[in-house]
DNA sequence: ACACGGATACTA
DNA sequence: AGTATCCGTGTC
């Protein structure tokens, strides 16, 4: 069943751990959803809505479900989806994704032979789709080229702490399908 | 272990 | 203008 603006008008934290399973393909190349964060501009000094004027406005005027996608460190462009409307406002980030479609397009855009690593983390897998910051704002669930997929059956999801972060380490808001191989880092990484 | 790199939001 | 910070990756 394909997703809708409805998914996202709940919260971070149940958005994150239910689209894990979802199946996220761009113009033929995507995969299953393996790993996602919950960031809430409620108490969450690591979402960007706590340092960011224009992250904040963006939560204000965007609807639920717009992408949000922003360039990390100079170089990599991550892809979230906003949740809002619900009982708490945030971001899903999509950090990694088991490929299914558009392995061979996927594997020259990232220059490499192996599915393994090819989408196992948030940089990876914008860069196998051919995500960049044209991307930002934009409303994927009703874009032709773009698929967001429920899952037939639940899968058995794991929670653990977010990765990379300074700020508010400790939430346990990261999600991850339990023993995928397709992970950016194992699910038992403590910081 | 470390270099790479640019947008954002500060201080002036 | 200059500076600090940032949810990462590939190669050393």
């Amino acid at each position: 069943m394909n997703m809708t603006a409805e998914f996202f008008q709940r919260d971070p934290v149940t958005c994150a751990r239910e689209m894990i399973g979802c199946e996220l393909v761009w113009n033929g190349c995507g995969g299953v959803i393996v790993e996602t964060e919950a960031y809430s501009v409620r108490n969450d000094e690591a979402c960007h809505t706590f340092t960011r004027p224009s992250s904040r406005e963006f939560v204000t005027r965007m609807p639920a479900g717009t992408a949000y996608v922003y360039l990390n460190y100079g170089v990599h462009w991550l892809l979230n989806f906003l949740v809002r409307g619900g009982s708490e406002d945030g971001f899903v980030l999509i950090r990694a994704l088991e490929p299914t479609r558009g392995i061979e397009e996927m594997t020259r855009r990232r220059n490499m032979t192996t599915i393994k690593n090819l989408c196992s983390g948030p940089g990876k897998l914008t860069r196998a789709l051919g995500f960049d910051g044209t991307f930002h704002g934009r409303d994927l669930l009703s874009d032709p080229g773009a698929l967001l997929w429920h899952p037939s059956a639940a899968p058995n999801v794991q929670a653990c702490r977010r990765v990379g972060i300074t700020r508010s380490a400790d939430f346990p808001w990261r999600f991850v399908a339990a023993g995928s191989q397709f992970l950016s880092v194992p699910a038992d990484r403590r910081r």
